[in-house]
DNA sequence: AATATTTTTTAGGTTTGTCTAAAAATAATT
DNA sequence: AATTATTTTTAGACAAACCTAAAAAATATT
């Protein structure tokens, strides 16, 4: 059903399809910009793209994912997230050194391969970053992930990633029983510092400050 | 230190030490076979291959890897049996799908991933198919591998592999207790009929057929 | 509305790895 | 040894993906 592409095909779909979330029009430069060529470069890969069936086209206009197109991104960030999810879970990569490993194991294209290697991983939702890993069937769980500073108050969210490395940091959350998983809820937020109070489930509240906050992605139920 | 390599460049490396193990000579044509290439695309990687250092190159009258193009081979095919390793042992992969697969993970470079990947499947020194895995180093346990008909009475042996997919003999062989791993050696051979005697240790020894020997292969300890 | 600026596309070239057809070198046969 | 056959290399082309420089279209500014 979907042609075979390239690996300079599979990088030009995923990054329209990351732009197209991003900014409900994408621009030749923008993408030019995204995979590191020249916008004439560019210009060349949308005609072929467009002649695969995989992007609707109208020079000078824009363009976007066709529905095919969409379907063949949503592939690739299967197995890109995969693939992540598999380096930290199972071979103990950081979450640092990860991407640059999936965007190259991300092209192998072995439908069995990366079925396999999704029951292996016991069927992730989402990857190390907390991102959505899509289903085989290409369905995936809508981008509900958001920073704790905005989640709203009262409602309960799972912690899905963490954005920074620091040791710090992560001591902290770990002190405090936050984990990837960990379910809270936010009790009130103070205009004073935009500090911010948590409830964890069976636990004492406590307070963390706005930049705690913003390293945090959650996920509300 | 090894420079990088194409996917075109490392099939060819590969190709070229394969066909090296076989042949004291390789040929352009078998070469060319061997890459599923024309005889005259052949010549031209020849020359780049030689310009990089990996092949000592003499045009009309042959060719052979250098000390640099041996390690880069080594390299390749280290990782290709270790994602075979995985394949089998991890994701439950049976022995024939494998091969196609492997050669596309064996092109993703990360020497962090082969090393770390090595140690998750417990740094093994053969691949499901029985072949030694080089290790970190390019060391790799040269072909001690044969055929059950060919290990000489009264040595000691481990089975390495086994040729055979079919359901029938791989029951058989678990009745046995034989699998991979398993240390046995030689009692007897016998002329009429090419069938052997076995012995595993602590256990009634046993006739294989000449058939069955045939299909095992084993590594002298 | 006319001009200037920015964005996008076209035109023409380069590199990598392939091809076919022809030439050159080696090997085999009479 | 001379001819024939095979193997290997050269010559010239092609597709994919990139590039630079120039032209065309769209957008912004006066």
């Amino acid at each position: 059903m979907l042609p075979n592409l390239s690996v300079a095909e599979e990088n030009y779909i995923k990054s329209i399809y990351h732009l197209q979330q991003s900014f409900e029009s994408v621009t030749t430069n923008a993408l030019a910009d995204h995979v590191k060529t020249k916008p004439a470069s560019v210009t060349d890969m949308l005609k072929k793209l467009q002649q695969k069936n995989l992007l609707n086209y109208n020079p000078y206009k824009g363009f976007k994912l066709s529905k095919e197109g969409n379907k063949a991104a949503l592939n690739i960030i299967r197995r890109h997230r995969l693939w992540e999810s598999f380096l930290v879970n199972q071979l103990q990569f950081s979450w640092e050194e990860i991407h640059e490993v999936a965007e190259q194991l991300e092209h192998v294209t072995s439908r069995k391969l990366v079925d396999k290697l999704d029951a292996f991983l016991g069927f992730p939702k989402f990857d190390p970053h907390g991102d959505p890993i899509p289903d085989s069937n290409g369905k995936i769980n809508q981008q509900s992930q958001m920073p704790l500073t905005e989640l709203p108050l009262n409602t309960i969210a799972v912690i899905t990633s963490v954005q920074n490395q620091s040791s710090d940091l992560l001591a902290f959350l770990s002190n405090r029983n936050m984990h990837i998983g960990t379910k809270l809820e936010i009790k009130q937020k103070l205009s004073f510092d935009n500090s911010i109070e948590l409830k964890i489930k069976n636990r004492q509240s406590f307070h963390v400050s706005e930049q705690v906050a913003n390293a945090i992605n959650v996920n509300p139920l």
